[in-house]
DNA sequence: TTAGGTGCAAAAGTTTTGCGGGCTG
DNA sequence: CAGCCCGCAAAACTTTTGCACCTAA
């Protein structure tokens, strides 16, 4: 694979020894078209006939949290999914159906934030953001109709 | 507490018993100035002498869920975390430092929104944001330094 | 060679479920 | 009094940790 070198490379630079195992969980990520659950790096790499061990998934999901190869993004079912880290600053659009993920490189809340933090006194140094609905694939095939937006 | 005849409603237009237990869930809820875990809600009952069991306290969240009466917001600690659902639409400012929160009743998102899923070809029906700083109190207290806001 | 990484098994922590008894309406 | 609800205990899961062995550098 292409990406392995790049990979490799990050490793390095955080000062991570290269194992097999890192390589494989930063190639499920990579292809990955969703943020995937401890569990889902775990299942998809032995299932490739790539055997980890569940506690190797969690230790390396935390070290690379930490060094920020990978973020935390969203949850499904009250578990937590990781995605490799792939800029600075994006937000998501997630498809409620297939759960397919489209990164929004523009952010509207720089300028809010900012205006807000005045207003309240507070220092904001941070956001979530995400965006929820139904795909143009899901929306077609499922017959989803059209009903009025509300938000949490 | 005069909060206690509202909530009695609540759950009689919702088809729910009135118990001692839900009411002491949502007064709880209701006087906690940041979203609880199930953990806190239940540890928070027992220290006022209002014994509850922690699978009471699960499924009543769970059914209260369900018709609306609270609301999931944000995450402690991977834990999710409940709060009185207030008003329709509503965004939260959270300090990082006491967890307090600031409740936003603007939205940057409607317009933004919009405009993303025509682009996008995607149905978009709801969002989530979440705004992180420190508070007022908090910066003075613990002298918070200022620094570049990041964003997830 | 050796520090750090891995697998396994056990522990810790969170959430769900079954059941007998109790309370609301 | 009937149906729903509660507490308790056990089960099901998710995540963390200790330890002996292994491997990348």
């Amino acid at each position: 694979m292409e990406e392995t070198s790049h990979h490799s490379e990050q490793l390095r630079l955080h000062g991570q020894k290269i194992t097999k195992q890192r390589l494989g969980i930063l190639a499920v990520l990579e292809t990955a078209d969703t943020p995937l659950t401890a569990q889902d790096i775990h299942l998809r790499l032995n299932l490739e006939q790539f055997p980890i061990s569940l506690s190797t998934v969690y230790r390396n999901l935390d070290r690379m949290l930490a060094e920020e190869l990978i973020v935390k993004q969203g949850f499904y079912n009250d578990k937590c999914q990781y995605a490799i880290k792939r800029s600075e600053h994006f937000h998501s659009l997630i498809c409620l159906a297939c759960r397919k993920v489209v990164t929004i490189e523009e952010c509207p809340l720089e300028q809010f934030s900012r205006d807000l933090g005045r207003r309240e006194g507070f220092q904001i140094t941070e956001h979530h953001m995400e965006l929820y609905g139904y795909c143009p694939e899901c929306v077609r095939k499922e017959g989803i109709a059209s009903h009025a937006p509300k938000a949490t």
